[in-house]
Parts: structure tokens; C-alpha cells; sequence
DNA sequence: TAGGTAACGCACTAGTTAGTTACTTACAAT
DNA sequence: ATTGTAAGTAACTAACTAGTGCGTTACCTA
């Protein structure tokens, strides 16, 4: 019976409770915006627990940070990329990125605030250096498939083209705002977004491709 | 002798000296971390001359943000892009963008903040709509004119464009901290710089060559 | 079933924070 | 020279905020 137990104290949901209400506040309104209080009152638990699991409030944001980013290099690596044609494969991963970022909006802001505080939180995380470099490894042999087989130039520095992916995914959606105001736009309409992702697989294509 | 007149009252000195400090403050910590108390100390005024000169820190961040958007759209209209031939053009552009970032980082996380504040600061800015229009068109005419004498493609939409070039060099600036802890790389040294910049005019060419 | 341990809650502190009140003082126009 | 007005100041306040001290209670294990 013990599954179904219905637990009063519960270490364990307590703690992603916490995690989840964290992540959510950090993402609306960023570290410095967010309140210990209403991360608290939001996971349904008491403030001292904060303090109790996670130590502070910058630490519970470094936890929250390495798990968003954990997450999506896990993503990555279930698209098992190396099964499919470089061609394929690229094209996946340029949609994967941008469909990520519009299913997972909080991740955007998260990285944006990490960034903001120079990536101080992130420091000494080994486990997302290991996870980003076996990412890097996936990308680059992508490139060198492609280039093999002749269908991509050589020479493409996969860290560049990384980024790349993923500054025309990112920049419109984080700044999509400032972007409707100035451009007048809808930025987020079904039509505008498949146009943006149909701009994006072009770019990466001719930037690529032999 | 007035010009030469040191001044103990000011008022458009005081004004420009608050519009200074909170530009970089705002810039430091974003507009949640900026501390109106702060600003008032660097631009050496009293706090009391924020609320009487700007209302309030919103209206403040208003301006500032404002003030830093005007400032690019001047700049890019003073390239006088018209005088080149569109390939010289477009990576005058792409250069001039990376550039400006390098050397306004403040601007970079002003428009960061703003988004997070889902742009409402910039709504009402008749201003910035209208610079962003010449903007526009001035990215337009440059493909027309490439498109007309054959080097350049056709169909190609200058708000995206825009937005690639914009997003290819201020992702990799912005989220520079993440981005070596992940990738273990110095994204500022002199070298890495100029890799992205090169990285960058290749890509946006590769993009609208015929 | 007894008791230790970990989960949890209350109420507080010490320090901040945006914004204000009530005042003084420099300056320019008359 | 006088004086109205705008520039500038200091000392508040009321609300908030991260973090804590200390006591209580549920649950697991021996």
C-alpha cells in the first residue's frame, strides 16, 4: 500500500514542489525579481524549506539552472541523430532547438538571467560540461558524415555552428517583444512561427551544405 | 561668459547625469536588481530629482531604453549603406551590428530586461517605430538593389534577415558566460572575436547570394 | 511500541526599498 | 534689488525581503 499512501510529510514532492515553483518564478521574473516568499507559497511549502533543502536562494537557482540545461542536452541526445542521414540529421536538430524553445519558454528566460549574473551559478558544474561536450561530439559528427559523403562543405566548426542554431531560434523568441513594437508584427502567430522556422532551416542548410 | 559658467544648477546637466547612471545600472543588474537609491548616488543627484525629472524607476527605464534604441537606428542610418554595392552593404551591416555590440554591451542587456518585461516599457514609442520603418526599408532597398543586378536572390524578407544578423552576433555575446562554461572556449579573446565575426558575414552571405 | 530523526511551521529580525513630505537655496526675469 | 519658480536636499515611511531561531509533529526503524 505504500505507493498509494497518501504521505502528509514527503521529503522527496516537497522538494520538486519547490524546484518547480522556483523554476516558473525565476523564468517570470528573473533571480533578482523573484521572492523567496512567493516561491515558497506557490510550491505549497514553507519558506524554511527552501532553506532547509536548497540552502538560499542563489543556490536553489543554480539547481534550477543546471536542470534546465541538463534537461535539453538529454533532449538532444534522444533524437539519436547519428541514425540518420547529416542532412536529416541537421534538419532535425534545427527543428528540435526551436520546437524545444517554444514548448519550454522558461528556459530562455533562465539562461537569459544566468547570463545576466556572468554565468557565476553555473561555474563549477562538471556534470554540464560533460553533457555539452558529448552535444559538441554529436554535432560534429553530423559534420564530418556530411562532408564524407560529400554532401557538406569541410571545415565547419561545430561550437560555431551550435550557436548559431541556436542565436536564430532563441533571439526571435526572446526578443519577440521589443520585436512586435518595433517591427510590427505578430510574432507568435501560427504562420509568422512556421515562417521564422522555414527562414531558419534555409540558413543553416546554405550554411552548410556543399 | 555663460557656456564657460560652472553651473550649480542644471538641470539638463542633472537630467543627462540620472539618464547616464541608470542606463548603466539598469544595464549592470537589469531593471528588477537596479536600485533607484544607486542611481542617484553615481549620477551624484538626490534621489528626489528621479521621481521630480522622470516620475518614477519605470518611467526612468522607459527613457533609458528608449534613448538606446534611437542611438543604433541613428548609427546604422549614418553607414549610409546607399553609397555601397549591396554585397559591400550587407557586410557593412553585419559588421557594423557586431561591432555596435561590442561596444555598447550595455545596449544588449537593456533590450534583455525589456523582454523579460514583455516589452511593455517600449509600447507607446511612436519614436522607435518610426526609425525602425527606416530601418526596414533601408535593409530592403540593399536586397532589391543585389536582387536587381543579380547578385543577390530574390524573395528574400528584410525583417528576417534582420533579425538573423542581429541574433548571430548578440546570442553569442549575451549568453557568452553560459557558453564557456558548456563549450570550455573564451569567447572575448581577440581571436575567438574575429572567428564569429568571419563566421557571421559568411553566414548572412551564404544566405542571400544568388 | 518507543524514540530518534527528519519534515515542517510560526513568527521574528535586521536590513532594504521605492516613493514622499517638507523644506532650503540658486537663479533669471522684471 | 526683488521675488517667483525651479533646482536641490535631508529625513522620513510603509511596505517588503532574505534569512533564522526555535518549537512541533509525523514517520521509520529497531
Amino acid at each position: 500500500m505504500k505507493a498509494t499512501t497518501r504521505k502528509i510529510r514527503d521529503a522527496d514532492a516537497t522538494k520538486a514542489r519547490i524546484l518547480a515553483a522556483a523554476k516558473s518564478e525565476f523564468a517570470r521574473v528573473g533571480l533578482g525579481g523573484a521572492r523567496v516568499d512567493e516561491i515558497a507559497e506557490r510550491a505549497q511549502a514553507n519558506k524554511r524549506m527552501i532553506y532547509h533543502y536548497f540552502g538560499g536562494k542563489e543556490d536553489l537557482f543554480k539547481v534550477v539552472l543546471e536542470e534546465a540545461y541538463l534537461d535539453i542536452r538529454n533532449a538532444e541526445q534522444a533524437l539519436a541523430l547519428d541514425h540518420l542521414s547529416p542532412r536529416e540529421a541537421l534538419e532535425t536538430l534545427v527543428r528540435f532547438t526551436w520546437q524545444y524553445y517554444l514548448d519550454n519558454p522558461e528556459f530562455i528566460t533562465l539562461v537569459n538571467s544566468a547570463n545576466l549574473h556572468r554565468g557565476r551559478h553555473l561555474e563549477g558544474s562538471e556534470r554540464l560540461r560533460v553533457a555539452s561536450r558529448r552535444f559538441v561530439e554529436m554535432v560534429r559528427d553530423i559534420l564530418e558524415r556530411g562532408a564524407g559523403e560529400g554532401t557538406f562543405r569541410t571545415g565547419v566548426d561545430p561550437v560555431q555552428l551550435n550557436i548559431t542554431i541556436a542565436a536564430i531560434g532563441y533571439y526571435y523568441l526572446t526578443n519577440r517583444f521589443t520585436g512586435a513594437v518595433m517591427f510590427e508584427r505578430d510574432y507568435m502567430s501560427e504562420d509568422a512561427l512556421e515562417q521564422r522556422l522555414a527562414f531558419n532551416i534555409d540558413t543553416v542548410m546554405r550554411l552548410v551544405l556543399a
